[in-house]
Formats: structure tokens, C-alpha cells, sequence
DNA sequence: CTGCTTTTATTGGTCAGACCACTGGATTGA
DNA sequence: TCAATCCAGTGGTCTGACCAATAAAAGCAG
């Protein structure tokens, strides 16, 4: 990735590789901002940015009349530190299998509120304009991690739509394939919401899969840009790599 | 959570409260930043640092002679914008539940060198070091996660450990478990690291689930600090819950 | 000497005002 | 008409100062 124009960005970066290069380790102090500012020859508030920067991303903790510590040696590979890219293929590929075990659990705890507000969603989802319909796709994957009731698999699903749309490429090709006879989506939809309504676990998952199994389906055969020749190519061999060995 | 003392943190906090009751809406672009910092009553480099903290949580991005436009209209629940509590029960059932997909994947994407590697780890997870212990813990399971090639699933299982470090209750409960007796963990995770071996995907889900379900098991049945004593009692709640429908 | 209170040096937090650098549209001139 | 230029607006950076929290040193009462 092209290095930022702004400086507190680059400030950022080179800190962060000093401190994962073990420059600095985990739970010591950093040189005060003072000293840190004229260490890279830039004024007290840039430093300061970058500081900050590092903050929100856990790496660093700064404390008020103490100096600033290490928390972490290493940035964890989240949707805010995200800077590569992930392919479409494999973000879906990953919500097959966590969304399935998200709705296995929904089907044993939702309640009666949450299954009439799928309902509502699955009614918005053929909206004619786009972005409702979106909206409306992405909130019944969230409501149904909502109906586990777990906080860190609310998280977890709505952390992988969040790196959807922090990766350029996998954004243009799911958008892109959207509206293409994507529409049968609503019946999938309606399958997983009887499978919720009937607290049946495994048909649950069984429906989430086939959903999205479909959406990579779908990929497979449209035929549009260069990008997603290469990500079809790219997945075509991974998927064959997985099934040289057995089904999953 | 009591408000952060800090006048940045704060402000931050007020601008994204705004952005989430639509105040400002997606695209659009906010005032300048000698308007907002008026508006609020504080200075600019103020102002700055609390939109640069937005920035990094992905809400919005400043475009140098443009203006600062909203690019989410709502923060997403990960780690870096965690600010509750997450029950280490909580986290510990989406790591079952996740991490033995992945494990059931990479079953069958493993290479002989990342056998290698988890065979390595499984010697220093004894390691007298506790601190040693809880590296190449995490370690195993990190490799396991990367041997399925999904940078997606590699980016959540990075983001649930995250979660628990984030989490003061959850790392307060699960590193006091650590140590007594949890030490059988290194059988559980030759039993997952064997069934990678024979690429078995079947085997390899149930070892890791087996594996973080002993886990959950041992902190039912530890008495420690009154903490660890309500998340207990919510724990048995939740399953008893659970256990009402049907097993997953 | 002991133990509490006060002072002080250090460090992050905030402020003020200025100037630089980038952008897009308005202005100008061929 | 159209391309080059200019210019107003905006984020980016700098300087230097003062405020506020912290811990350790200094002072003091017992």
C-alpha cells in the first residue's frame, strides 16, 4: 500500500514497525511525546496524532502525567487495521461457516420479537432501490446474530461485513453481482427464517449454508469484470484444493 | 463505562453520537473542522485528534483541501471499538462454535510445514513461563486459523482473542483459570493437532470443540472471585436456555 | 525515627494563532 | 471555445505556551 500523504499517518506506521520490530516491548514506556517529537523531527501535535492513531488501534495506551505504554507488540488483523485485500470469495466463504454455526445457536435461543422483525426485513429486502435492499440483507444476518444473544458472535458477523466493506475489491464484486438475479435470495432468506421459527438448529444451518453457498455460486458463473475473472480463478483452485482431500 | 477523562475521547464520543442520530448522514460532509471545533466549544487540534480517533475507528475520512465526510453511519462492534463487557463465557462459546469450522477447514488446507510448526508450539505450551504457555497457546491456535488461507477467518479468530484482552472481565476470568489444573489442555490439543494430521475435517471440529468445551467445563467448576461466580450463574442460565429446545 | 502532608519535577492534555499544501471552481487570456 | 492561471476554502503542520494529573521527593508534626 502507497504510504499515506498525511504525516501523522506515516509518523503512525513507523512507530508501529518500531514497536513490532521490539524496539519497544509490550508494557514498557515510549520516550515522552517531547522526546518522541523531536526523535522524528516533527512537531508535539503531529506526534500526537499518530499517537493517538496507534491508541485506537490497541496497540498503545497513553496515561495522564505517566508517559505512554505498550499494550500490544502487533496490530490484530481487524476491519480498522485492515489494509490488504481480502477476496470476495473468501469473505464468504468464511460467513458460510461462521453465519451457519450463528444461526444453528439463533434457532435454540431466538424469541418471538426477533422472528416477527425478520419477517418485516424479508418484506423490505425486494425493494426496488438498491440500498435498501442491502440494508435489509444485512439486517436479517444481523438480527439473527443478534437472536444468539452472544456479544462476541454479534461482533464476529458484524466484523465480517465490516471488512466487506473495508476491501475495495470484494465490495465492487459483491455490489456488482447484486442485482444480477441475485433476487432468489428471498427464498433462501424464507428458508432460514422457517428453520428459525421452528427452533431446528441444524436445519438452520443447513439453510444459512445453502444461502451463501448459492451467493458463491452465483460468482462462479457471472461473467463481468477482470477482477472478478481473477477472484473466480483464484477460487476455483481453492475450492479444488479443498476438495482433493474431502468434504467439509 | 464512566465518560473518558479525556476532552478528545469525549468529543469523539459526542461527534459519533451525532453521526448515529443522523445528524450528519453517510456521504454527506461535515462542517469544517474551525466550525466544529466552535461548535463544541474547543480548539482545533483538539477537534483534530477527536476526528483523527474517528478516522481510525473507520466512521469518517478527512480528504486533505475537500472537507471530513461520513463514511459509516454506525461504529461496528469490534475490538477496537469495544467498550462493554463480553462474558468469557460468551467468548469462549463463539470460539467453539467458530474456531471449530476453522479447524474443520483447515483440516483439509493444511501443509506439512504448519504441522511442523503446531507440533513446536505443543512443546512450549508446558513452558514453566506462564506468559510462554499463553503465547504458544494462542499461537497453535493462530497457525491452525492460517492454515485454512481464508483471510477472513484468520482476521475473526485474531479478533475473538482480541475481544478477550479487550474485555478486563473476560481476561481477569480466563487468566486466573489458566494454571490450575488447566494444564490437560496440551492432550486436547494433540487430539485436534492428530486429526489434522490424518486431515480429517470431522475429527478436527470435534477435537477443537471438545478442546474449548473442557474450557467452559473447568470455569463451571472453578470457585474463585465473586466475578467469576456471576458469570457462572449467567452462563448456566444461558445454556439451561439453550438446552431447552435442542442440542446444537 | 515514623508517618503524614506538602511541594515539585515530569508528563500528558489543551489551547491559541499562524502558515503550508492540496483541491476545485472561477477567472482570464489566447 | 478551451486551456492555463488564479484564488478561496479546507485539511495538514508548526510553534510555543499553559493546564492538569501523577509520583516521588521534601518537609514537618508526632
Amino acid at each position: 500500500m502507497a504510504p499515506s500523504g498525511k504525516l501523522y499517518r506515516r509518523l503512525a506506521d513507523s512507530i508501529a514497525a518500531e514497536i513490532e520490530a521490539g524496539r519497544y516491548k509490550v508494557g514498557e514506556r515510549l520516550p515522552t511525546e517531547r522526546e518522541l517529537a523531536e526523535l522524528h523531527g516533527v512537531s508535539r501535535p503531529t506526534l500526537r496524532e499518530a499517537l493517538i492513531a496507534l491508541e485506537m488501534l490497541g496497540m498503545i495506551e497513553a496515561r495522564h502525567g505517566l508517559g505512554i505504554y505498550v499494550t500490544r507488540a502487533q496490530l490484530p488483523v481487524t476491519a480498522a487495521t485492515y489494509d490488504f485485500e481480502i477476496g470476495a470469495f473468501e469473505l464468504i466463504e468464511a460467513r458460510r461457516l461462521f453465519e451457519g454455526e450463528a444461526a444453528a445457536l439463533a434457532a435454540a435461543t431466538i424469541d418471538d420479537d426477533q422472528l416477527a422483525e425478520l419477517e418485516g426485513l424479508l418484506g423490505l429486502m425486494a425493494d426496488e432501490d438498491e440500498l435498501k435492499g442491502e440494508e435489509a440483507d444485512k439486517g436479517f444476518h444481523m438480527v439473527v446474530a443478534r437472536a444468539t444473544g452472544n456479544g462476541a458472535i454479534i461482533a464476529t458477523v458484524e466484523n465480517l461485513w465490516e471488512l466487506r466493506n473495508r476491501s475495495p475489491l470484494a465490495r465492487n464484486i459483491l455490489t456488482r453481482a447484486r442485482g444480477s438475479g441475485l433476487t432468489p435470495r428471498i427464498i433462501e432468506h424464507t428458508k432460514i427464517l422457517d428453520a428459525l421459527k421452528a427452533h431446528d438448529p441444524a436445519a438452520a444451518r443447513q439453510a444459512m449454508r445453502d444461502h451463501l453457498e448459492r451467493v458463491i455460486e452465483h460468482l462462479l458463473h457471472a461473467t463481468e469484470t477482470e477482477a472478478l475473472e481473477r477472484a473466480q480463478a483464484e477460487s476455483k483452485a481453492r475450492r479444488k484444493q479443498i476438495a482433493r482431500r474431502v468434504a467439509i
